[in-house]
DNA sequence: CATTTACGTTGACAAGTGTAAACGTAAGTT
DNA sequence: AACTTACGTTTACACTTGTCAACGTAAATG
C-alpha cells in the first residue's frame, strides 16, 4: 500500500497508547488488564498492537528481567495534535469552521478551556477575513463558480 | 479485517468526494481532471476509487448515455461531522479542549465563524464544570491516580 | 464502415489492520 | 525437580487501501 501519509497509528494501537499514556507506562500485562476492562480484545490481540507500536517507536521498552516495561517515546498531547491536524488539513478551509463550532457545541468543555478559547478568539477576530475561499478544487477552478461553494 | 468502526472512506476516496461535493456532481471525465490538476494519481486509481465510493453508497450514479453523472448521497458537511466526531470520540476528554484550543489558534477564520464561535461559547460557560475527567482508563481506576493526568 | 477514443469493468498486488492461536522458555510454585 | 504460569515471539488470515494495467465495447470521427 506503500503508506503515502504519515500515519502514526492504527485506531486500534492508538487505544493502546491511550492507556500507556494515562499510566505513564506500563508493563503488557497491566496494558492487557486495562484495556480488557474496557473491550473484549483478546490478550493476543493486545501484545500484537504492542509489538506493532514498538515497530513503529511509538513505544520504546524496558527490559525489567525477562518482562518488559513500555513507555511513550511522544506526549498524548503532541500525538492528539498531530492526528486532528492531519485530519483537519483534507478538509474544505471554507467549512472548517462549521466543523469546529458543531464539535465545540457538543463537547462538554471545562470553564478553564472555555476562558483560553474566548481569549484566543477575541484576539483572532481582530484580523480575521470576512470569508475564507475553499480549497478543493485547483486554483483555476475555484469555487466561487461552483455551486456548493 | 472484519471493519470494527464506522469509517465512511478512506483518505484518498475522500479527496475524491472533495470534488463532487465541490462541484455538486460530475462525471468521471470532470473528477479525474479535475484531481489530476492537483494529484499524479493515474486515471486507473481514480476510476478505482470511484467504484468504491459507490460501492459504499457514497455516491450515486445516473446513466447519462453510457456515461455516468456522479453525485454525493451525503453533503460535505455531515460527512466532516461524522468524520471529526468519531476523531474526538476515542481521544482522552480531558485533552480535547487543549486540542481545538491548539487548532483554533493555527486555523485562520472568518469573522462570522469565530463571532459565532464567541456567541456559542459565552453560553456553554455559564454551565461548564470546573474540570473534564479523563476518560482513558476503566473507572475503577482512573486516573485520578495516575501520573499523567 | 473502419478506426480511434472514451469510459466502465476486471483483475492485480503489496502493505496495513483487526483479530487471534500456538509456541518457547524463563520464573514461580508445589 | 516437575509442573504451571507468564510473557514475549511466530505465524496466520481475511479485509482494506493505495495504485495501476488491461480489457471490452459504445461512441465519435474520418
Amino acid at each position: 500500500m506503500k503508506k503515502n501519509d504519515t500515519t502514526l497509528m492504527s485506531p486500534s494501537e492508538w487505544e493502546v497508547m491511550r492507556v500507556i499514556w494515562t499510566t505513564g507506562g506500563a508493563s503488557s500485562k497491566e496494558v492487557i488488564s486495562l484495556i480488557q476492562a474496557k473491550s473484549t480484545w483478546s490478550e493476543s490481540t493486545i501484545k500484537t498492537l504492542l509489538r506493532r507500536l514498538v515497530e513503529k517507536k511509538m513505544l520504546s521498552t524496558i527490559k525489567e528481567g525477562r518482562r518488559f516495561f513500555y513507555r511513550p517515546t511522544i506526549t498524548e498531547a503532541a500525538a492528539m495534535d498531530k492526528v486532528v491536524s492531519d485530519l483537519f488539513d483534507h478538509l474544505c478551509s471554507m467549512k472548517k469552521g462549521g466543523v469546529i463550532l458543531k464539535l465545540l457545541s457538543e463537547l462538554t468543555l471545562s470553564r478553564s478551556d472555555i476562558e483560553q478559547m474566548q481569549q484566543l478568539l477575541s484576539q483572532k477576530i481582530k484580523t480575521a477575513p470576512v470569508a475564507i475561499a475553499c480549497d478543493c478544487l485547483s486554483n483555476d477552478r475555484n469555487c466561487d463558480q461552483k455551486k456548493s461553494c
